[in-house]
DNA sequence: GTCAAACTAACACGGGTGTGCTACTTTGAG
DNA sequence: CTCAAAGTAGCACACCCGTGTTAGTTTGAC
């Protein structure tokens, strides 16, 4: 056979691709000619990894989570306790060009979800898995003695999620609202104030 | 001349079948054809009320926005002051069949807007609008001696703006991981936990 | 009743889309 | 070297889209 190293490649280069293009143009733009043009490619060639449209969108959108959950693993990796819980939550939130248009299409893909059944299984995993990692987080502070006494830990796994996820939206739709930095500085702030006083 | 007067009903009405066409499809089923089947008209028909589809669309979300504010201005005439805060913020979130729809719009033009620059002025507006009720609440009950002392309005306020909205893209997108009920009186929790101790 | 404006309707054009299909080129195991 | 598989490329079909244009119908002021 020819090329079977390079298979797995391509479809993570077409995934990056369609990324690329939905932070551009919206879902819209991540049409497999435009793909396939973005890409220098035939559409036939990108048929050829992707039998459907759907499945070029539903692996660029797993491969979207993958790329998040090895990030907050790297970022578990913090010696600090304190240090850990802000750094793999940061990982939630686009704080650099990169992560920024990753997210971007992640909107795009869970506005999607709505609709588009296809997309709906790996979408409400993916806020699954958030909701989990908030809670491990806040889990882990209060076996450690770290959480305030009155804190509740799903209670505070809620606000913590729906806030993360509406700083998420506002730094992607309104950039103007809060900077990049206001953003950090305001889940640091959250951070420390469920903390015990030192 | 002849119907002026049903002319800007006409326009509300195609506004609302945007919203419905939005809920049910996404925006791709907004279109001009779309919208004329759905409200038993010939596409020339809806031209004749909007000249392009971009008209409709922004007229749409002009509507929408509207529509919203009157309903914070309706929950404002509440006597309670800590009702009134919460009647109000509840408006900016889909507890109704009928608010999750025109919300579900909301969300798709406001993702819209990121690339569309024609829909970008009205949504940055409601973006700032939102914010400011927010701290027009906040300081309200600042005012009032009814927040306790250690928190700080403006840092306050991203806080909860940004849980909202995080609230309001988890009900629209993941209506699985909170209740409408959850969400209700996770807010209510929220605001609670502002006030000074009675 | 007249008539201009409001309103409704239908067609055609150019363009983009997903997808099925076929043919060509490259590659590497045997 | 052979040759089957992997990879690339291009075309055609049917569909939906926004929009421009043209024509017919209804309405209400005068």
């Amino acid at each position: 056979m020819a090329n079977t190293i390079d298979g797995e490649r391509r479809r993570r280069e077409l995934a990056e691709t369609v990324w690329r293009l939905i932070l551009r143009g919206g879902l819209p733009a991540a049409s497999v000619r435009g793909v396939a043009e973005e890409a220098g490619l035939a559409t036939g060639s990108v048929r050829h990894f992707f039998p459907s449209q759907a499945e070029l969108h539903n692996f660029a959108m797993l491969e979207l989570m993958a790329t998040v959950t090895e990030r907050v693993r790297a970022a578990a990796q913090t010696p600090d306790v304190r240090e850990r819980a802000r750094a793999m939550l940061e990982e939630l939130l686009p704080f650099t060009d990169r992560t920024h248009a990753e997210f971007a299409a992640y909107l795009e893909f869970l506005d999607r979800s709505r609709i588009d059944t296809a997309l709906e299984p790996v979408a409400s995993e993916s806020v699954r898995a958030a909701r989990e990692l908030v809670v491990t987080i806040l889990t882990d502070l209060r076996t450690l003695g770290m959480l305030r006494p009155e804190i509740d830990v799903d209670t505070e796994a809620v606000r913590l999620h729906a806030f993360l996820d509406g700083l998420m939206l506002q730094l992607l739709v309104a950039p103007d609202l809060n900077s990049r930095q206001q953003a950090r500085d305001a889940l640091a702030g959250w951070l420390e104030a469920l903390e015990v006083k030192a």
